[in-house]
DNA sequence: AATTCGTACAACCGCCGATGG
DNA sequence: GCCATCGGCGGTTGTACGAAT
């Protein structure tokens, strides 16, 4: 007797989401909260099973997800991680916020993997790969200045790694057991903040950041920010104007009062009112809850 | 301009552990 | 203790898109 299937398969939608059903399932969340996947879409009138629409929201509605490239920092730190827990990008992730495990997956299997690869060091072991056999041949003599320089920065990685590997690979001096896991020195001053940590997000939890709400910022927004406000992530997905103005309307006045009223509102309102750049003020009118750069809520 | 190839990443699949009845 | 269910995780696939030919 196996397991039944997370939900039933039969007329269900799969492959990429379109805008509609990233409205749907934002507005649903954003009314409700997040709460029993396994209902999520039919309350919120999707053709999805549960499963796919978390991880549509945890891996990229959610409004505090950060996109764009891994910076050089976060791309060591990776690689640092990845060499104590191996492939447990969730552990990895919760190390990186505003990342999801999959696009660590992703960026490791992608960029990382090669990167390392081409170091001469084993991704899976971050340990220096054997030399290769003699058949290949040895680099040319007249190597360009620009490859001299890569090959500095490479060999710096590579006593990056060894030395983070002999702190923590084999050894528990100076490391801490952490739910289940070994981690280094490096990893105790990042260990202040974890995923595991991050509450459930309640309608009233919504974060914006005090820049996407400037309107400066918005003038000059496009599709390249480095982070994933609600705002940009609307601007991406091409929503109808008025679920726009909504959005910025429920997401600096009504959430806080809990008056959810508005959805009802954007959702059955086409109508827009042109008066665009008046939302852009508004915006400005309302306290509204920030964070700052250590995590910490304020108005 | 058309086709092929490689890359990046979103999304799916299947398994596992936790939980509750 | 057993079973059903759920959420979460990691591996893998599918697809869009840009570069190369």
């Amino acid at each position: 007797m196996g397991r039944q299937p997370c939900c039933d398969k039969v007329g269900l939608k799969k492959g990429p989401w379109t805008a509609e059903e990233d409205r749907k399932l934002i507005n649903f969340i954003l009314t409700n909260g997040q709460c029993c996947w396994r209902a999520v879409p039919k309350l919120a009138g999707l053709l999805r099973c549960g499963k796919s629409c978390r991880l549509r929201w945890t891996n990229y509605l959610r409004p505090d997800v950060k996109r764009g490239l891994l910076s050089e920092s976060e791309e060591k730190m990776v690689i640092d991680l990845h060499a104590q827990l191996g492939n447990r990008w969730s552990k990895i992730a919760s190390h990186l916020p505003g990342r999801t495990d999959n696009e660590i997956k992703n960026h490791w299997n992608t960029h990382i993997k090669k990167k390392l690869k081409k170091m001469g060091i084993d991704p899976l072991t971050h340990k220096p790969l054997p030399p290769p056999p003699p058949a290949t041949a040895p680099p040319p003599h007249e190597e360009e200045a620009n490859e001299v320089v890569v090959e500095q920065e490479e060999e710096e990685m590579i006593k990056h790694l060894e030395l983070n590997i002999s702190d923590s690979a084999d050894k528990n001096d100076g490391n801490e057991i952490v739910d289940g896991c070994k981690f280094g020195p490096m990893d105790l001053v990042n260990n202040d903040f974890c995923i595991d940590e991050i509450p459930v997000i309640e309608p009233h939890e919504i974060l914006l950041s005090c820049d996407e709400l400037t309107p400066s910022s918005s003038s000059s927004s496009s599709s390249s920010t480095s982070t994933y406000s609600p705002k940009n992530m609307l601007e991406e997905l091409h929503f109808s104007p008025s679920f726009d103005d909504y959005y910025s309307e429920i997401m600096t006045n009504s959430i806080w009062s809990d008056d959810l009223s508005g959805f009802d509102w954007a959702m059955n309102n086409d109508q827009r009112d042109d008066n665009s750049t008046s939302v852009e003020a508004s915006l400005l009118q309302y306290p509204v809850m920030v964070i700052d750069e250590d995590y910490s809520w304020n108005f």
